[in-house]
RNA sequence: GAUUCCGUAGCUCAGUUGGUAGAGCAUCUCCCUUUUAAGGAGAGGGUCCUGGGUUCGAGCCCCAGCGGGAUCACCA
């Protein structure tokens, strides 16, 4: 690997340090006894508490003045500036360990403990007074720079930041390092995980974990991702839902059961669509889908609170308000509400020529639930910016809803919108077994016709329902899209940790073992690769005079003086080694 | 999958009509004991994403590819 001038000087460093008898990752373990928060938050109430204080982390700029240095150091919760004095750490007259070791030595990013104390600078910051410090670990790949200046009235204004995308979300670690405010995003995504999961507990709900491969996937209407099980032979599937399966153990008498779950969806991918990504399903016995909404509104206004202390939330451009009660329409009034057409009484035929007059997009294959579900995409569900519930959708879209009890065609069904968005889907269960065949039938004979999409017959969960499920209303929530929401992130990327991407190129180049096989001495390979060698086909056509010259004067370039130059003979060896 | 924009130093970004590759930060050397985007003096650092083409000459123009972003399509 091709190392950077910056990288090298590291390596170096490295060394060194081992020479001289200090360890760049020590095993011991590093007793810290205070946090860069506590200090910012306390330490004005009570001074005498930071007179011998111990913290540890990454160093995250230096300012050095001669014989005394500011520096700031990053724990897991926020900076704290460091203050260094040669004469304090350096009582005797050995000045080594500020000289060499932390002048030398120490890079940003290098992670290190401190000892010392809290006092106040003369332009008013906080700072540790150092009295002993110890490397714990060297970094070897220099750290984005990233610099931030505050006016008066505090706002901040970043130079040099961090922000390709790509970059980002390929090295989250870089990104959670120098970026604060991605640290502060997942803190908030798992405070709302643990609302969540708190609020469903505390209600008796017993969280369960289901398979996550899958020999039939059902409960969605998604492509699949497909594996193989090599000691069963067999084709498994990772779940694109885990709705049967939380039915079954309905069925199996628990009252209540709740899953987060990772779910796998091989479909195109958007800033709302990552092909894995986390929904948490609820099913609870004896209840309905009204009776669900209730919980939902308690559930997410709760989660609100608990992550941002207001059920207001700034969403974009919208403050978005999670208090309670939530708006609620049917489909039909809210189309009716938004396009000012009553659509409840139409036929297929009628509905088509409406979605024409609205112009979208429509083709012949579509049937009645599909048209309505598409004016609804296109006409309400992107004007819903406050959350609302839409409830009673057509039956067709719906094959494991039960059918409504007043209305003809529909099934007891809900989704809440936000921002535009679907934040969640529920309904009152399908639980007659010989209704819920025939929507399977009535799916397996779209499949026939070439919907990939299709539901799968599941003979597992029919008989399961042929032995009775309770009434049960079921609930699944987007994680993914709750967080975005909630965090004020315009992409599914920024609320996961590692989004999927398409792997890193990696250019072909030879290892050490190929140079050392044609005859290269060790010392010699970074030349080489310096030179642009970095494949043996490029050995191959190279004219041996030149590359004779080039390492000879590579090699006094970069200043290699411990190397010993090759000798034309040998150039002439490697060459031939390769044709 | 389609359209479109982007890819230059470790990081953030300039780069003129096609004519020897630039800045700030970071790095290295030196000065500096309360600084804070610390400061001062100096130095080094490049596969201009990859591969072709046009040209006397390509970071720049053309073609193809790779990777990414945005929008759309798909997608409960």
């Amino acid at each position: 690997m091709q190392l950077s001038e910056q990288e090298t000087v590291r390596r170096q460093k490295r060394e060194a340090l081992i020479k001289s008898g200090i360890n760049p990752y020590p095993s011991e373990l590093f007793e810290v006894n205070v946090t860069a928060k506590d200090i910012h938050e306390n330490y004005e109430k009570n001074k005498t508490d930071y007179k011998n204080i111990s913290i540890a982390g990454r160093l995250m700029s230096r300012r050095i003045m001669g014989s005394a240095s500011f520096a700031e150091l990053q724990d897991s919760t926020g900076r704290i500036q460091l203050y260094f004095r040669r004469d304090d750490i350096c009582p005797g007259d050995d000045n080594s360990l500020y000289n060499d070791v932390f002048k030398k030595m120490t890079d940003i990013g290098d992670i290190i403990g401190i000892k010392g104390y809290v006092f106040t600078t003369q332009t008013g910051e906080l700072t540790i007074h150092v009295t002993d410090f110890k490397l714990l670990t060297k970094s070897l790949k220099p750290l984005p720079i990233v610099k931030e200046t505050e006016d008066e009235s505090g706002n901040k204004k970043v130079y040099d930041a961090f922000s390709d995308p790509e970059t980002r979300y390929r090295q989250r670690y870089v990104d959670l390092i120098v970026n604060p405010e991605v640290r502060d995003t997942f803190i908030k995504r798992t405070q709302m995980v643990n609302s969540i999961r708190t609020f469903l507990s505390n209600k008796g709900y017993l969280e369960v974990e289901t398979p996550i491969l899958q020999p039939l996937y059902g409960g969605a209407a998604a492509r699949p991702f497909k594996t193989h099980h090599n000691t069963l032979d067999m084709t498994l599937y990772l779940r694109i839902a885990n709705e049967l399966y939380l039915k079954r153990l309905i069925v199996g008498g628990y009252d209540g059961v709740f899953e987060f779950a990772k779910d796998f969806r091989n479909e195109g991918m958007s800033r709302f669509h990552n092909p894995e990504f986390t929904q948490v399903e609820l099913y609870v016995a004896y209840k309905d889908y009204n009776w669900m909404m209730d919980l939902v509104e308690e559930m997410v206004e709760k989660a609100a609170l608990d992550m941002h202390g207001t059920t207001a939330v700034k969403v974009g451009k919208n403050t978005i308000d999670f208090q309670r009660p939530w708006k609620r329409y049917t489909m039909f009034e809210s189309i009716e509400e938004f396009t000012g057409i009553d659509i409840s009484e139409m036929e297929e035929d009628q509905l088509r020529d409406t979605a024409k007059k609205l112009s979208i997009d429509i083709d012949d294959s579509m049937g009645k639930g599909k048209l309505i579900d598409e004016i609804f995409g296109e006409k309400v569900e992107p004007h819903l910016i406050q959350p609302t519930f839409i409830t009673d959708y057509p039956i067709e879209m719906s094959p494991l809803a039960k059918k409504h009890s007043e209305k003809e065609g529909l099934v007891e069904r809900f989704e809440a919108i936000c921002n535009g968005k679907e934040i969640c889907n529920a309904f009152s269960e399908l639980n007659d077994p010989i209704d819920q065949r025939e929507r399977f039938e009535a799916q397996l004979e779209l499949g026939k016709r070439g919907d990939d999409e299709a539901m799968v017959l599941d003979e597992d969960f029919l008989r399961a329902l042929e032995y009775g499920m309770p009434p049960t209303a079921g609930l699944g929530i987007g994680i993914d899209r709750l967080a975005m929401i909630m965090t004020n992130s315009d992409s599914i990327q920024d609320v996961l940790f590692f989004p999927q991407m398409k792997p890193e190129k990696k250019p072909e180049v030879a290892t050490e073992k190929d140079y050392v096989e044609i005859g290269v001495r060790e010392e010699l390979i970074p030349i080489l690769q310096n030179l642009g060698f970095t494949t043996l086909d490029k050995i191959k056509e190279a004219n041996p005079n030149k590359l004779f010259n080039d390492v000879c004067g590579t090699r006094k370039k970069l200043k290699l003086k411990d190397v010993k130059n090759p000798s034309k003979e040998e150039v002439e060896g490697w060459i031939s080694a390769v044709n």
